[in-house]
DNA sequence: ACAGTCCATGGTTACGTAAACATTGCCGCG
DNA sequence: CGCGGCAATGTTTACGTAACCATGGACTGT
């Protein structure tokens, strides 16, 4: 900057007020500094700026692994809408979900520059009180339990769940089987939850419970027991791609799908509807959480008035053409 | 700081050699240290760090999308090993690929707070030379074709279309059919060439090309044009959802696979293997893409010796059951 | 017991920027 | 013609950290 300044003739001062787009410049300096600036290839420090500022115009996204769509795709929209404020957001990954790394991630954090962070961490690790992120680091945290510590943005999954098995219910299937996830995931027990729910409510027979670990092999599995139920018309899969490997399954054994056996899966992802049959699923709006995960941060950051508590995403289910009424 | 020096009675020197691990502070002092930062809750501030270092210890990935299968696994591999090495990795999106947009982010870069950048840009923008990096910049560049200006790092996208379609012609395929991706992609236009070079150079007819955009639902249409040919009994898709796309359309059209067609995709994804029937694909190893682009940043970063020129990550054929002799 | 050595710690400074305040020169108005 | 006021620019300072050099005390070897 000094060496800009010297170039242009003026002091740093005004050189940092050209960059800044100060109004109080002249025409004529202006374009002194702009042509000095080029010449010497400035560029401004953002470490300087953000050791003024205190703010570094960053949010931080604390993650176990962007292989998940669901995860890709809220980052995704987390980052496009820190994007159109004015924010640039780091990626924090944690290789396993140990409280180990989580902890460690969570101290790091500290020392990141960062102005906030958004955990996307489905498990149970934030619930244990020997987890904790430093105090005063603004927090959202997305499809997980915080407790009331955090604010919480989330796809509303006891809904969606509900209306899957409702809409298997209401095709006349006297009862639903479900895929789940794996336990230690709050996505995957609230579906199941809801699913359990529904079906006494309606004094339905609950059925034992299949877990798979969200892919589609897992799902293959599954399905691989379930195809052997004669009384099996009806799966619920906790996510798309695990209905994908309950397909295969029921393929293999010559189980027709919705003829014989009718599915739904959850999350909506793009390629479910080339599924064969293509899938009736619930529609997550991964958009939605990232655009609402922002903007509740942002409104920490700058000291508005906080919304605790949780913050739910609508869900709704698409009816494609894996599900039909029972044969019989 | 100079709190934490105080409250625990020694210099804020001392405190910064603590907060470094510096061996020269006997445990005593740093205990007191230690519990002071704790009372306090002191955290190191990192843009005053970076100022002093000159070092942000993070890495810029510029990108389209996260969409893609692709780009997030190969994100999460530049995360993951950047961790390791004490690097966290900030993400620019951008919004559409117009050129406006991606010479707006490379000028934006320069103020970001980021020691190299990692383009992910599939598209021909940064072959025109109206758009450039600024001078200076640390960068790698990830499927695409930057010309020699910088490391390009990328899976050998022609051997495995060349692996692919000598798989179909082995089998006794007359000739092979292709549904490519969009034209503007390098890694499309790459498989494109060598499916086409492949099929010439054994002398074989070179069907029309058929042209998606990557989706299933693209490939679904392309699929349908194909399924109407009876002459087409090997088809090579240019990705793995397409190749979804495809098998859908010549299941509704009755074609069995392989029995009538066989099918061959791109990326083994991890649903790839509960299509229906398993697909028989290419394999691409993401996490070694993002491994080496990792690495040939930190070795710029470092003044080490560059490594100009293309890094290719080799890619293997992983045959399962959509490809088979044809019936005749 | 004394000199030399080394280890733990402290004081000073610079990193690049922008806010706050100071200064200069010009214009308009009485 | 002189003065108040304002616009443009300059000067000083602080942001939080760590490298560099200085200092003092303890320990070792003879």
């Amino acid at each position: 900057m000094a060496d800009v300044a010297r170039l242009a003739g003026v002091s740093s001062q005004t050189v940092s007020r050209v960059s800044n787009g100060h109004p109080a410049v002249i025409e004529a300096t202006r374009q002194q500094v702009l042509e000095a600036m080029r010449q010497l290839g400035y560029r401004p420090n953002s470490a300087a700026r953000a050791l003024r500022y205190g703010q570094f115009n960053t949010i931080g996204v604390i993650l176990f692994n962007l292989s998940s769509t669901g995860n890709s795709r809220t980052v995704e929209a987390i980052a496009t809408h820190a994007a159109t404020e004015g924010y640039a957001i780091t990626l924090i990954p944690l290789g396993a979900p140990t409280q180990d790394n989580v902890l460690g991630a969570f101290t790091r954090m500290g020392e990141l520059a960062v102005d906030g962070v958004v955990v996307i961490i489905e498990i149970h690790l934030l619930d244990t009180n020997t987890v904790a992120l430093p105090p005063g680091v603004h927090t959202v945290v997305v499809d997980s339990d915080a407790g009331d510590r955090y604010p919480v943005v989330d796809t509303d999954q006891a809904d969606g769940a509900r209306q899957a098995v409702r809409h298997l219910l209401d095709l006349g299937h006297r009862t639903v089987w479900h895929v789940a996830g794996p336990a230690e995931s709050f996505a995957s027990e609230r579906r199941a939850k809801a699913w359990r729910s529904v079906l006494e409510a309606g004094g339905r027979p609950v059925p034992p419970l299949e877990r798979g670990d969200w892919s589609a092999e897992s799902g293959y599995q599954a399905g691989l027991r379930l195809a052997g139920r004669p009384d099996c018309t009806a799966i619920f899969a906790a996510n798309d791609q695990m209905a994908l490997g309950v397909l295969r399954a029921l393929h293999e054994q010559g189980r027709q799908v919705p003829s014989q056996v009718s599915l739904v899966g959850f999350d909506d992802i793009p390629d479910a509807s080339s599924y064969l049959p293509p899938l009736t699923t619930v529609h997550q709006d991964f958009a939605e959480v990232g655009r609402r995960c922002v903007q509740s941060l942002l409104r920490q950051i700058r000291n508005e008035p906080a919304d605790p508590g949780t913050d739910l995403v609508p869900t709704r289910l698409v009816v494609r053409t894996s599900t039909a009424p029972p044969s019989s």
